[in-house]
DNA sequence: TGACTTTGACTTTCTTTGACTTTCATGATA
DNA sequence: TATCATGAAAGTCAAAGAAAGTCAAAGTCA
């Protein structure tokens, strides 16, 4: 087994692990591999490529690190997959983790997330006095806003 | 964590808490964190530019500061506006006419603008059964959106 | 042979520190 | 009152340190 693809498959159980989301910093994991540092380089750009469906982003210096994130195929169909899993009633803490979610693959950005958190929070709603037709219309809502953002 | 994160960090919660504005000693902060003085300039100028949004002030010698200011003055007191006219009670004619005003301004972007327009739609809010309560929570969702873009 | 892997030397970027410089308020003095 | 000395700040800058990026040479395998 090539030591390359040894290291892809951790950073593909990695991703799995965290949803998708991945921090390291290169020399730790280089250490911990038993390679070169810049082999994970090497791994990064010829698996983990936008054509692979990854995103990579990376900081220098003093507290550096390199961040994989997988990037979910089409964003419509990602929108999609959310809006079937909506039902039809939904609880504050329920609205917050799926935005959360959309947020960290990317598929929404912060402005929109931070919108879309707050049209769903409680002061929002909390003019509606019984709260299992307040978390249907909070079902609703999100429902709307997703499909506002598809195409 | 690095101390420069730590530091930005904390500036950035005592400028919420002070709404934007924040005056802090130098010497003072770095005592605090235990840091270089220096390194709090290095914060600054790295994090806390112009691009970033912020102004920055200071005054030497004895009784000296450094001020930062968050800047979109601008937008904020154009939302703030927006806030108070709201009302307790909108109609979905309302609330597009004054999303399209926050996105014709560009305080809002077009994404953002899509979900807020969608999340006080018709669609969005139409188990409400009563009218007049289905105008306030309108209200009340477009409050909540409106404040979710001021910080 | 040609494509893919592995390695390591060198480069670039970001952080931390400390020595030195500049500026300012204030109180003492002519 | 005008000036000056002093100390208390903040600013500057360069060196050292920490981490990731680049690239070319050498190795491996189908």
């Amino acid at each position: 087994m090539l030591i390359s693809d040894a290291i892809a498959q951790m950073l593909l159980e990695m991703l799995e692990e965290n949803n998708g989301i991945l921090e390291l910093q290169r020399n730790d994991m280089a250490m911990r591999v038993g390679c070169a540092p810049s082999q994970i380089n090497y791994v990064i750009t010829s698996r983990f490529t936008p054509q692979h469906g990854y995103v990579v982003e990376s900081q220098r210096g003093g507290g550096g690190y390199i961040r994989i994130i997988r990037k979910q195929m089409n964003r419509d169909t990602y929108l999609m997959h959310f809006l079937s899993a909506i039902g039809h009633s939904l609880t504050e803490g329920e609205a917050r983790a799926m935005l959360q979610n959309l947020f960290d693959r990317r598929a929404i950005d912060e402005s929109t997330a931070a919108a879309m958190m707050a049209a769903t929070s409680t002061p929002a709603l909390n003019r509606i006095p019984d709260k299992s037709l307040r978390d249907m219309v909070r079902a609703d809502v999100l429902r709307q806003l997703i499909l506002s953002q598809m195409a």
